[in-house]
DNA sequence: CCAGTTACCTAACAGTTGTTAGTTATGGTG
DNA sequence: CACCATAACTAACAACTGTTAGGTAACTGG
């Protein structure tokens, strides 16, 4: 069930797990079980493999874990950037937001281990993983304040919000549906469109229309 | 330094660390370094004492950080309890979200350790030890739930927004701060200003006044 | 002054952890 | 066929984990 273990492709050749089915496992165990409670031994039991082997393919848990975070964030930074630049010349404050909110959330709840790991365990590795993980983390950061500029300098935005502050606030409100998210009661898609409303628009009653 | 240890009164009474002074040091810690990497150990360090001695005071880890878990919710919870229930009658929508807000951030950044422990390591614990502080936490969620429907039934909310939704999304937003908030860039109170406006208003340019 | 309670200490346990060294089986290449 | 890289395996290590049993010092009520 859990195994990936030794395949046998048509030709009959040894299809080997590999570095990147050791890193799916883990990614997967990662979201599932957060960082401390997954150890080598589960991983690479996981993975069809003994523990020890791991270190065929990895220096150490550090760089197994580091490899998860990074990966993770290249797929929504990836996803976000395609989603935005796929937009027709000329696209409102409106739509563009939309857009981005919902690659992230896709790529958080639907797509990808890695992301949904990325953003479980950050909190909870070494410090020196988090550091090393920074450098990809900002240039998706800057990717939104790019974004959050843009559509301020054309006036969509309220000229008084701090950009940081904004998306600081708005991709902690994202990530954290990761802790309630259940797929059985609503998409992902649905949930995009109240978070962009609500970002958008507020929750207070108005009298115009 | 990290020291409570044994200290002596003026009489020169011997004044023991205790239950209390344990749950303090925990809470700390774990709010610090998260769940996993704080071992018992620790914790009997940092108090000045040793591992073994925890035990007079708790059956278990578990029973250590379950009740770090829940002073932790008791402590917001009577926080914002107290700050909406003391406004004048007939207080403004705004004004009320503001305070409540403003009691959650309180707690959760300038005050307690509690508070900000659970925040941190409630998705890293064991699944009975959540469990065990479900209970605590749907008070609190209860009324927050409380608070929002009362608004939309006086109108000032706007009637489509799901009041589930929209507390999670809220309490998801306010704790995500705990990830990046530095207090020598901002204060609590500022902070809760922004954010009340965000979501009572959004973000987006109007042209009314 | 004695008995009891409170709050600690010491020392050890069994299990788990990340990690290492040395070995083995497989499949492609000269 | 011999050679070699790839991708595993086995077995052990020292460190650390939560936990337990039994002992001890100090303060308190009778």
């Amino acid at each position: 069930m859990s195994e990936l273990a030794v395949k046998h492709t048509s030709q009959g050749v040894r299809s080997p797990v590999g570095r990147e089915g050791v890193l799916d496992v883990a990614a997967q165990l990662f979201r599932e079980q957060g960082y401390g409670s997954v150890s080598l031994r589960k991983i690479a039991e996981a993975a069809g493999i003994k523990a020890g082997s791991l270190y065929y393919h990895f220096g150490s848990k550090d760089e197994i874990v580091a490899a998860v975070l990074d990966v993770g964030i290249q797929v929504v930074h990836e996803s976000m950037r395609q989603a935005v630049s796929a937009l027709p010349e000329g696209t409102g404050a409106e739509a563009s937001l939309h857009a981005a909110i919902g690659a992230h959330l896709r790529a958080l709840l639907d797509v990808s281990d890695y992301t949904s790991a990325n953003v479980r365990i950050f909190g909870q590795v070494p410090q020196s993983v988090r550091d090393a993980n920074l450098p990809t983390r900002r240039a998706y950061e800057a990717e939104w304040d790019a974004l959050l500029s843009r559509l301020q300098q054309e006036g969509a935005l309220k000229s008084d919000v701090d950009i940081r502050h904004l998306r600081l606030m708005l991709i902690g409100a994202l990530n954290a549906t990761l802790d309630w998210f259940d797929p059985d009661r609503g998409s992902a898609e649905a949930l995009s469109r109240t978070y962009a409303d609500v970002f958008l628009n507020g929750i207070l009653e108005r009298q115009d229309t």
